[in-house]
DNA sequence: CCTCCCCAGGTAAGCGCTTTCCCGGGCAAC
DNA sequence: GTTGCCCGGGAAAGCGCTTACCTGGGGAGG
C-alpha cells in the first residue's frame, strides 16, 4: 500500500507537510503545495494507515459495543440507537457478539481495550456469576484508569454510567395485567437462569402474584429465543394443564408460545416483553411490556461518549404495557 | 496504559523476550522467565496495543463487513452467517451500516482499507449508478492490489468472488405461483429503484407475466421496510382496485402489506421475498421466496477468507418457494 | 542597509510493538 | 585442551504516522 512517504515524495514535500494537508491541520500551507499533495493522494489511491495514525497519537476514535447477539431483534434495535449517535459523532463502531457466553464477553472487553477504543458500551443482561463479575470489574477498571469510558445497559451490578430499564416493574405490570384480566394461575417462560434480566422480570411477576393474593406462577426456563419458547410452552401446559395465561420474559419466546398454541389449537393468553418491532404483526398481535430499545441504545452511547463525571449517571427507563390481542379474560 | 516496556522492566527481561512469551513465539524461553513475565502481565492488567502490533507487522487480523443495515432482519441473518465463520477463524469483525447511501458505502470501504482489514465483504444490493460503480471499483482494486481480499453478496456488476442469489428466478417463481393460483392482475411492491436487487426481482416477475400471457404487473416503489410496504399497498389498491394479489419484493414490505390489508379488512394474496425468520409467525403466515440468508453470509465470508484464486469464484444461490397461508386463489 | 520577527516548511523524535541479527556461554567432539 | 556449535536472551531497526521543534528567508521597522 502507498504510504505517506510515497505521497510526500511524489508531491515533492516533506511528510510533515503532507500530513498537515491531509489532516486539515491548522498550520497554514500554500495552495500550490496543497494541490500537489492532493493530486498525489488521488493518483496513489492513498489512504492513511489507521493503526499508524492511532499509534502516533491522534486520539482514540473508535468505540466498541458488546451485545449478546445483533441478529436478535432486541439487540438489533438497541444497536440501531447506538449506531445513530455514534455515527453522528463520526465514530467507527466495533460490534461484538458474545452469544451469551460470559467468557467471550471477557475476551471482547480485552480485545476492545487492545484496540484502544475511546469508549465501550456493554448491552444486555449481566450474569449471576461472582467470578465473572469480579474479573469484568477488574478489566473495566483498568480500562477506565487508562482514560476509557464505559456505559452499560441494564446491569445494576456495576457502579458507573448506565441505562437501566425497570425490568422488575415491567414484570409486575405483566403479572398485574394478567391477574386483572381474571387469570388465577399463570405460567412464566423465563430466560436463562444466569441472566439478571431473567431474575428481575421474574421478581416483578412474583410480586404481582403476591399483591393479588394468587399462587406463585409456574416457571419454566428457556433460552430467550422463539423455538425454546415454543418448546417451553408445551412443557408448561402439559405440567399444568389448567393454566389460562402465560407470561414470556421476552417477545421472541412469546412468539414461539403463540406458534405452539396455534399448532395445538389452544386459546391461552400470552404476554411478551420488550415490544420488538414485529410484536404487532404476529397473530394474534402480541400484548407486551414495552421498552424503548432504540432510545436506550442512543442514551447509552451518549453517556459513553460524554466525558466522565465524578458521580455515575444512571438513566432509568420505564417500562409500559402495550395491550394488543394476545391477552384476554380466561 | 501499561506497555510492553513496563512488563519487561517489571519482569527484568528485554522487550523481545516479553513479546515472545506473550505471543507464544516458537523461540524457546526458560520457564523462570516465562513465569515472571506472566506475573507481570497479570499484575499490570497488560493488554498489547493492537495498533502497535499491527503496525509492527504481525499480519492483518480483522475483517470488515459492509451491509445496508444490521437491524434489518435480512442483513441480521446474513451477518449471523458471516460472523459464524469469521469467529471460527478467530477474527474480529467490523460491521458498517450504509443505510443504503452509496456515498457512505464508499467511505466505509476507505475506512476499512485504512484499518488494514484482511478482507472485506460487501453485502446487499448494488446501485444503479455508474459514477458510484466506477469509484467503488477503483477503491476495491487498490485494496486488492495491496493484498486485500473482497467478496460480495448479490452484485453481479463486479468481477470477483461473489455469492449471488438468483433474484430473477425468485421473482419469476413468485409471479408464477400467483398466476398458477389463478390471479390475472397482480401488483408489485418494489424496493428502491436504484437497487439492482429491485430490478432483478422485478424482471423475474415480469417474465412470469409474459410467460403466462398476463398483463404487466402494476408496480409501486417503496423502501424495503414495513411501513413503506403498508403505505404502498394502500396506493396500489386505490389505483388498481381489482388487484387480487400482491408480490412484495421483500418480507418486511410484505408484512406491512398484510398489516394494511388486515386494517382495511380486505382479502388479497400476498407473497414476500427472502423468508426472514418471522415470516412464518405473522398472520396469515407469509408465503415467500426463500433465500438461505445465513448460509449466504457464511459462504461469502469463506470466500473472502480463502486465498485469492486466479479466476473469480461465483457461488450461485437458488431461491425456492415456501408456501404458507398468505396466498390463495382469487 | 541592517536587525528582528514571523511564518511556511522541514527535521526528527517518538508512539508500542515484532523480529532479525548478534552475542556470550556451555557443551560435545576431536 | 581446543575448536566449533547450539541455544537462550538482548539490542536495535523499523512499521507509518503526528507533532514539537528548528530553520531559513522575506518584509517591516529603525
Amino acid at each position: 500500500m502507498a504510504t505517506l512517504d510515497d505521497v510526500a515524495r511524489r508531491a515533492g514535500v516533506s511528510t510533515a507537510t503532507a500530513s498537515r494537508i491531509i489532516n486539515g491541520s491548522s498550520k497554514p500551507v500554500s495552495a500550490a503545495l496543497r494541490d500537489r499533495v492532493e493530486a498525489a493522494v488521488a493518483d496513489l489511491h492513498y489512504v492513511p494507515n489507521a493503526h499508524a495514525r492511532q499509534l502516533a497519537g491522534s486520539g482514540r476514535t473508535a468505540v466498541g459495543v458488546v451485545v449478546h447477539d445483533v441478529s436478535d431483534p432486541y439487540f438489533a434495535e438497541i444497536t440501531r440507537g447506538l449506531q445513530r449517535v455514534a455515527t453522528t459523532d463520526g465514530r467507527l463502531v466495533i460490534i461484538c457478539n458474545t452469544y451469551r457466553d460470559p467468557a467471550r464477553e471477557l475476551d471482547y472487553v480485552e480485545l476492545l481495550r487492545a484496540h484502544q477504543v475511546a469508549a465501550m458500551v456493554l448491552a444486555g443482561s449481566g450474569y449471576h456469576d461472582a467470578a465473572f463479575a469480579r474479573s469484568l470489574r477488574g478489566k473495566l477498571r483498568a480500562y477506565e484508569l487508562s482514560g476509557g469510558r464505559v456505559a452499560v445497559i441494564g446491569r445494576h451490578d456495576r457502579a458507573g454510567d448506565a441505562v437501566v430499564p425497570d425490568n422488575e416493574a415491567g414484570g409486575f405490570m405483566a403479572g398485574e395485567h394478567l391477574y386483572a384480566l381474571g387469570h388465577r394461575e399463570i405460567g412464566v417462560i423465563a430466560g436463562p437462569r444466569n441472566l439478571t434480566t431473567t431474575t428481575d422480570r421474574l421478581t416483578g411477576i412474583r410480586r404481582a402474584a403476591r399483591t393479588h393474593g394468587r399462587p406463585a406462577p409456574k416457571v419454566v426456563y428457556a433460552d430467550f429465543d422463539r423455538d425454546s419458547g415454543a418448546a417451553a410452552t408445551g412443557d408448561l401446559l402439559s405440567a399444568h394443564p389448567r393454566l389460562t395465561a402465560i407470561a414470556a420474559l421476552n417477545d421472541s419466546m412469546a412468539v414461539g408460545a403463540l406458534a405452539f398454541l396455534r399448532d395445538v389449537d389452544r386459546r391461552v393468553s400470552v404476554i411478551g416483553f420488550d415490544d420488538m418491532p414485529i410484536a404487532r404483526d404476529v397473530t394474534p398481535a402480541l400484548t407486551t411490556i414495552r421498552l424503548p430499545l432504540a432510545d436506550m441504545g442512543a442514551q447509552a452511547m451518549s453517556l459513553a461518549l460524554s466525558p466522565a463525571s465524578p458521580d455515575p449517571r444512571v438513566e432509568r427507563v420505564p417500562a409500559s404495557l402495550v395491550e394488543r390481542a394476545s391477552t384476554f379474560p380466561p
